[in-house]
DNA sequence: CTGAAAGCGCTAACAA
DNA sequence: TTGTTAGCGCTTTCAG
């Protein structure tokens, strides 16, 4: 089966093959007897029109670069889902490139991106980077760039992230309000926006309801399930007396329950724990785990509805940037529930 | 910013844009001096190769599309992590598309992808397919086409999944192996090659061990949670007696185990379960459950080496087609363990 | 309503 | 070692 073009379509009908493009552009200058006879042609020759020479042409190739860590957090998977089924919807295709969390490869995905002419970025910046410039390259070139998630203070484009800080100090003042007073928080050693939102919001939650900051309860550490472990066990080494942990992420409190639980420390009678992100696992867990939601799938279609309605402007970067902060969810489950936890089990 | 092109560089240098292209891309025939001057002036200029016009003279894009139900579920996005990786260190740029388990948006995105000329497709196909035809087109089309996990028999391309058979095999033989005896079984209503194959292993394990097979303990439904608690709650009701379950996939198991704690049976003492899928979660619920692993970032990279192997080719399906299967992983856990788990908790 | 013609930015065969 | 030239298949302006 060798490749139909709209000549080969021309040819059939015996007409010219810029009328043939108009006829399956739905031009309105074009009849509706020769759309029809063009239209039914190119069914019958298995005519697909060739994108690639379309979008050369015309500039535009209707497919936005989508750039992410890693598809193998279900947080980045969630989104780029939302994102998929909006663009799709709106007639855009996503290329995908994964950073895994390298800055090197960031750029050399940016650069791929650029070079196969996407119509624009939507991306969530690697957790190691330092300075900005490839980014900052796609503003100068005046190509629509938005964030999610992990975004660019300095550069001056839109996003949509969660509020971290109220994130933060939604989880603390819960466990205030269930009654716990001793609070630690687990966070990360890399300095990354999120983190230290919600880090803030922890302290100001502390602050606000008179509750003493102890540094000696601030654990820095690498993400994960591992870490919230050795953080409980140093409290006990330390003789550090702690009644609930709130920690920066779900597999961390996972780690911190399973070790309060070998060291037969009841959650939440004697510890409460709270997470962040809403992983799947938190609802099936024994006791389940209380958590934030994120609100993944809202988060791409709110950045991929965000990108369309930029998209639809000429000079991208007139306007200050539209930054969207969606609100973080409080999903009290049973880890924090000091008082009713007893009834419950 | 204006768009640079080869011949914005070749006016710079005095040279002919053929030079600079032939430069740019290594040309064995260029001499050394021109090759740096140009790559010097490239850079300072800001030059990015414009893909889309290679792509259109040389009709090769260096793009793979990939076509999955839906990037929410854990296993796909898992492969597709692994398909990136790999296509990605040997130069290809993914175009991501979602079924959302529909024939025809996978019937959409097949024509999309066509379109955008990419060099090849990789996918898993929706749970509703019925007829083959967009898919036999990409075959006639000489395009290279290769399934993971949900394949089409009738279609001569390569594949990579998983042993479903020898996985429900492995699964139920463990139970037995365990000391259980009346084993339940929950599968789809849909008609889906894997599913059936995990009954069939099944079957024929409980054959091979001389156990009698009882219909009324082969649950067909859909695929959830809640369907898990459902079986466990009529086999209670219809007074059918059983000590252990194998499920389709993990969240079905833990619908099981949810509604057994319910009930106040324990498990695996009274019943044992075990799942497929090997879902984050599973090492994280108590009891820990045992399921099968699909080896999913494997599958990814094993289908995307297996693919670029392919494109190699020439003619893409002269040969009979390579079907990898993988060996599924057994992962024991409490939930299948009869008599040590006593001692274990 | 339709045709003619230019050109998007690059690759590659053929010349020199 | 470099230059010349002809397209890839489409969009789009200008004519008619």
């Amino acid at each position: 089966m060798k490749k139909v073009t709209i000549l080969d379509i021309a040819k059939e009908l015996d007409i010219t093959f810029s009328t043939v493009a108009r006829a399956l552009n739905d031009h309105p200058a074009i009849s509706k007897n020769t759309k029809e006879a063009v239209k039914a042609t190119a069914e019958r020759l298995g005519y697909r029109k060739n994108k690639i020479a379309s979008s050369l042409r015309s500039g535009k190739s209707n497919i936005i670069g989508v750039l992410v860590p890693s598809l193998d957090v279900s947080f980045f998977s969630s989104v780029v889902h939302g994102i998929e089924s909006v663009m799709n919807q709106n007639g855009y295709s996503i290329l995908l490139y994964q950073s895994q969390e390298s800055f090197k490869k960031e750029d050399k995905g940016i650069e791929t991106l650029l070079n196969s002419r996407v119509d624009g970025i939507i991306a969530s910046v690697a957790i190691n980077r330092e300075d900005t410039r490839t980014f900052e390259d796609i503003v100068a070139r005046n190509i629509p760039l938005a964030f999610f998630d992990r975004s660019l203070d300095s550069i001056q484009a839109p996003s949509v992230t969660i509020d971290d800080y109220k994130g933060g100090y939604m989880a603390t003042e819960h466990l205030i309000q269930a009654g716990y007073r001793q609070i630690a928080h687990i966070t990360e050693t890399r300095n990354l926006t999120i983190f230290k939102e919600r880090l803030n919001g922890y302290l100001d939650a502390l602050k606000d309801y008179n509750l003493p900051i102890r540094e000696e309860m601030i654990f820095k550490g690498n993400l994960s399930l591992e870490f919230g472990k050795t953080c409980v066990k140093e409290m006990t080494q330390r003789k550090i007396s702690f009644d609930a942990i709130f920690t920066l992420e779900d597999y961390t409190a996972m780690g911190v329950i399973q070790q309060l639980k070998e060291q037969q420390i009841s959650v939440p009678d004697q510890v409460g724990v709270i997470g962040f992100a809403n992983e799947a696992f938190g609802s099936l867990v024994t006791p389940t785990l209380s958590t934030i939601d994120q609100q993944t799938n809202r988060m791409g279609e709110e950045i991929a509805k965000l990108f369309i309605n930029m998209l639809k402007q000429g000079d991208f970067y007139k306007n200050s940037p539209k930054k969207i902060k969606l609100e973080p969810l409080l999903i009290v489950r049973e880890s924090s529930l000091k008082y009713v936890s007893s009834t419950l089990i």
